[in-house]
DNA sequence: CATGAATGAGTTTTCATTCAT
DNA sequence: CATGAATGAAAACTCATTCAT
């Protein structure tokens, strides 16, 4: 019980009127979509690691598909709250003196929360092959919102010569790829491996901060 | 015909008994399991797309993981055979004096191969989370194989003084994360965005190269 | 509201302890079984129909087919509820001299009686090939009550010499196809044309009356 | 078995690859959609009741409903196909001096067949209520094939002065309601009347002929 | 009286696999 | 070797009914 409002506190927080059934739907389906993924976990498997009646999950959710995606898509928005205050172009101006330092603050503050959680992390990576759906999705957070704030992010700490001169979405690719590969590694491919997150992010950023800033 | 052939010339081109059929399953397996993931891919499916009856799929391959698994195994078998001759390294002393130019080489190599092979490779990235056997082959052949050789790798450059002074680990990280985001942005993420690929992995090389060289 | 409460004024109009809600149920149900029948039709639709919720139903009703029954046997009742007084014999002498102005009257008193509750008509002519107990209703009143008092008037029309001599099953069986015929043809098989029904029942009657009246 | 032959022997006698068990399957289905109606039986039932396993029905019918259809497609095929023989007309002409020779071929012809396929005939009018696409199916073949055949037809006997002078609409209506008020009360609301079919077809033809027969 | 969450048995449908031809 | 009809277990989903609030 304690384990199962840990996995859905952060995302459904706010979502009071989730029944206890329907809590324990959640973490039965986000448990099991994790491990098997969503096509090979059967719905009687669900209700009965959640402890309930099959009929139970349909009378919140429509179809299997809506429970997917009524547990992925607030994982998404929460993911994303952050890029989306308005005044984030300030906040930085005044935080983050360096582009290093935003980088370190934004590794730190969302790998946090990836890492919080994780089995919804795994969903979304597994199944946005998958699911059209999702990936609209993702494309309208990610894509649109988010990329267009990296744009000006990069471009800002450009013109204060910090960045070295290449488009900015390569720089933003490349980091955002070291950042996800090193989620990646760490926490899905090899979990079992005794990793040392405060060096090893320490490096990453080192490594990546050495990329993007320009030789004088 | 033509195209089918393409899609499997690379990867099963001495596999000198397969008959027709039998490639026509495979060209599409390949096909519907990059489509619509394994799990959810239909074996009456792979028949109708492939021509054949239902029966003679399981003539050929006992399961339907056996499909899957035969399919994926020469893939994985064909990418990771540049690394595994033997005299990697002699060959790396002579050719690539500096570790840019071999990236480049690798880089170039590699992802020609990916592209030639991208369906598989979706199937690859795809299932890896699913597939306990794919994992187990993965890490076998990645992590034991490529990943020694690597660190070779990087510990010779990084006595030429051509490297930064972080882990091997770290490194081979995140160089292989930016490339891989190359791919996956370029080809599962966006490919509807019209890349110019010349540009654009020369410019990932050298925001990686910057990120790993040493700054006097 | 108000087409609501002609749907069911005429049949319900004296059951003085329906609720609110439950007249609701009953229109929500008519209306439901009358579009898709009732084995096709779900309580939790006629709950949201009748803008209840799904216990209200059976907290009125004890099962699905209870409902049914209360729906459809008041509808049996008002329709034999003519037929039935006990002085028929002696209105009809006095009233219809000719079984022409008796038929005349039927035709008309009837048929609009069905025309006002169509949508229950349709749900007991579609029923009875399925509900055994709405057989056994129908027969018992129409078959045990009507069609005696039927007899009788055709043997009374008979000895007035008004009726060709045939047995008084057959020209009670085809008058009342006759009927029934221009009801369903008119209100279920074909209610997009545009009927005059003066006009169609006038001919119908002249048509029935040519045929049970004896030639010289 | 042979009874079995002989419920789909005349619809489906052409149908020559009709497996075994689908003509079980046919079978089967025929007497439980006349049972219990289409909606309250289900395909395990149908199933057991042909001695197969449930998933055989659906690899020869995609869904439940293309079941029915296509156990009733046929009936109505096989029952409008004498009307649409190209020269009904001059048939007519040289055998049925009289309207009332036509009739009761007619009558005899139609009503053997259907009583040869009572259950056919009984999904027919049982479903028809619920099912759109044979109403669709009905309106196309009855409306407009038989019943502008049967337009052409009364007019014909009309002008030879055999017919009363009222619509051909309503003579027709007449006419086939008559009949089928026989066949209904005959066969499905009381069939356990002993009935002398060739005494009752007489007399209601005779009802007819009367009716529709102009007086001098 | 009314609610609506919960149930569990049942429904239609899917699917990997087998096997007689 | 190839076929495709047949299977039966399991899948997703439905629904009449109950019951605590």
């Amino acid at each position: 019980m304690n384990d199962q409002n840990n996995l859905i506190e952060e995302i459904f927080e706010n979502d009071d009127q989730l029944t206890e059934k329907q809590k324990k739907i959640i973490v039965a389906a986000i448990e099991s979509f994790a491990e098997k993924g969503y096509a090979s976990t059967s719905t009687s498997e669900i209700a009965k690691r959640a402890g309930v009646a099959e009929g139970t999950i349909f009378r919140h959710y429509k179809t299997k598909k809506d429970l997917l995606y009524s547990i992925v898509e607030p994982m998404i928005a929460k993911f994303i709250a952050p890029f989306v205050i308005n005044d984030m172009k300030k906040v930085l101006d005044q935080d983050y003196e360096q582009f290093e330092d935003f980088l370190r603050a934004m590794f730190e503050n969302r790998i946090s929360f990836i890492r919080r959680n994780l089995l919804l992390f795994r969903i979304l990576v597994q199944e946005i092959p998958f699911q059209p759906e999702l990936q609209k999705m993702f494309k309208k957070h990610i894509a649109s919102k988010i990329y267009t704030r990296f744009e000006d992010l990069v471009d800002h700490y450009k013109a204060k010569g910090q960045l070295v001169d290449l488009p900015a979405s390569t720089i933003i690719r490349v980091t955002v790829s070291s950042i996800f590969g090193y989620l990646i590694a760490r926490n899905l491919l090899f979990p079992e491996i005794n990793w040392d997150d405060e060096v090893e992010t320490e490096q990453t950023i080192r490594l990546i901060i050495n990329g993007v800033s320009p030789r004088e």
